[in-house]
DNA sequence: CGTATTACGGAATGATCGTTCCAGAATCAG
DNA sequence: CTGATTCTGGAACGATCATTCCGTAATACG
């Protein structure tokens, strides 16, 4: 009926995301955020309100991209111990434009904003609830296959790799070399493994390989 | 020669500490700290030199006193299993005060200032390298002692380690209940006695305590 | 074409930011 | 007591903060 907007509106939250992902909500100021997104102030606070409101959008769209990316194969409804490696392996690779440098924007958040800001926690808990529940599904069916010890506290189990997940977000941001994330990673996965491998496979006695003939590790 | 302070350096760097870890650097203001620690801002300035000083000063101090005090048993020379065990559930428990509620300082640092701040950087990277150096040292005593398998990867698990206590530090701020952080410590610990436990330990058959009778696990 | 409607650009708002400055109060050496 | 020295209280600084306002540009509908 009017004057249609010249902004894309995906562009502008995606350079949003990426500023607030780099700097943290008190450290971006609206003018960066004019600055980064190329969106005049008027604009952006007639589509956002305010710049909690920007933050929250910046918020949910990383949930729906960056986070559901990560999460897409562990999320699926066969998924097992093999996901749930991956997903860590994942955390430890350089990604697409050094993005992982800058740590975790839910993790940054649950620190800077959730004790301030009742909508940011609110999403946080949410996330880190998502989590879990990702982790719990796969442990289970991995119980259920027998890809790990039938006495495997499951919900401990997916406790424990979801604040590790966190706890990689934070080194990250301190500035920890790749290598040491992927020494994290190691402990991670390998901690999980012995944790969860049947207790006959590590043996030296003959008794191995007895019950399902399945898989025990990956990694040579 | 003149005129002496009328404030305690002591209280004013305890009361700005416990500022900063509720509250996080940029959301707390100079004004904020002259009425939290009832310092006037000239006298504030003469002494710290600016707000980052401040801050650092603050830093140091929770080094020197809230972490030091925690790490104390852990960091004996003859710490081993048993200080790490007790240094998690140490975390868990409610302490003094309700502060760990706000987190880890060192970890809400990590994440809003390293990289905005190289000082604080540097004082957070040594504390990570302190805390794996603690775990690191008892796990390899444990490792000496048979307190855990000989092939366990010190290294590896000492960083895990570090790891999973910066996670602890998000999940408290991000308002996780005490009987979920408990829940995430069980799973750390678990996971830690499963991987380093004898894997003769844990199976059905009658093979049971053999070698050292060391304890395995200490909760029912 | 004319007008209603919306977005844009940027100035202007008052508040608050970190920091500085200075006059007066308080203490010491002599 | 006197004078030198240091700390205190609070005003004042310019900069920047998030937010609002408004005149103008640009489109769609009649």
């Amino acid at each position: 009926m009017a004057r249609p907007r010249e902004f894309d509106s995906e562009e502008t939250l995606e350079r949003a995301m990426t500023l607030f992902w780099e700097r943290g909500y008190e450290a971006t100021s609206v003018q960066d955020l004019v600055e980064r997104t190329g969106v005049n102030r008027s604009s952006l606070y007639s589509v956002y309100g305010d710049k909690q409101g920007v933050f929250l959008a910046a918020l949910d769209r990383y949930r729906d991209r960056v986070v559901s990316r990560r999460l897409c194969d562990l999320e699926r409804p066969d998924s097992a111990l093999a996901e749930v490696r991956a997903y860590f392996e994942g955390l430890a690779e350089p990604g697409p434009g050094e993005r992982m440098r800058h740590g975790c924007l839910m993790t940054n958040s649950a620190v800077e904003r959730a004790p301030r800001d009742a909508l940011s926690a609110q999403r946080i808990r949410a996330h880190l609830e998502r989590l879990e529940a990702a982790f719990g599904g796969a442990l289970g069916r991995a119980r259920s296959r027998r890809e790990v010890r039938q006495d495997t506290e499951v919900e401990d189990l997916a406790r424990y790799l979801t604040g590790s997940a966190q706890g990689l977000g934070v080194m990250a941001r301190a500035g920890s070399s790749m290598a040491s994330l992927s020494g994290v990673v190691r402990g991670i996965l390998a901690t999980l493994e012995q944790a969860a491998a049947r207790p006959q496979g590590r043996t030296t006695s003959a008794a191995v390989k007895t019950r399902t003939g399945g898989r025990r590790k990956r990694r040579a």
